[in-house]
DNA sequence: TTTCTAACA
DNA sequence: TGTTAGTA
């Protein structure tokens, strides 16, 4: 379990991070801001994302591109109970699971949202939800 | 030089 | 989201 350890230690600045992940600098501060990702801070207030954080933004990446919006990749992502080592060996644990749930969740929630006919939402995965049901 | 927050186009 | 301003 030394390995969860190493996975959510802390370790580059947001420059690397956005080269890791392809995002703007913007664009991860605007997901830590709802809540998507909990970076560790400096003594300077800079930020320090784990090997965790950036998987989880590539994660996040994914997702944004089917057309995802953060309402919806909160609920398809698990809630941040990130820092320490008690959550961390939990959540380390079931992570491929997660994974497997994660893709289910996300039909599941896309089909939803098309029954709902909710017009802010829908709309903007109606595209993804096609390519989803369409056969 | 890099990153941060806040705010406006 | 992009981008800019003024800092630390």
């Amino acid at each position: 379990m030394a390995d969860e350890i190493r996975r959510n230690m802390a370790l580059f600045p947001i420059g690397i991070v956005m080269k890791l992940t392809d995002l703007t600098a913007r664009q991860i501060r605007y997901y830590e801001q709802h809540e998507l990702i909990v970076p560790a801070r400096t003594a300077g207030n800079q930020r320090l994302f784990s090997f965790n954080d950036v998987e989880r933004l590539l994660e996040i990446k994914s997702l944004i591109e089917k057309g995802v919006n953060i309402a919806g990749i909160k609920q398809v992502m698990n809630p941040v109970s990130n820092d320490s080592e008690e959550a961390t060996m939990v959540s380390a644990k079931s992570e491929e699971t997660r994974r497997e749930l994660s893709e289910q969740q996300l039909r599941r929630m896309l089909k939803q949202q098309l029954l709902e006919k909710k017009p802010g939402q829908t709309s903007m995965i109606q595209g993804q939800l096609q390519s989803y049901y369409k056969r």
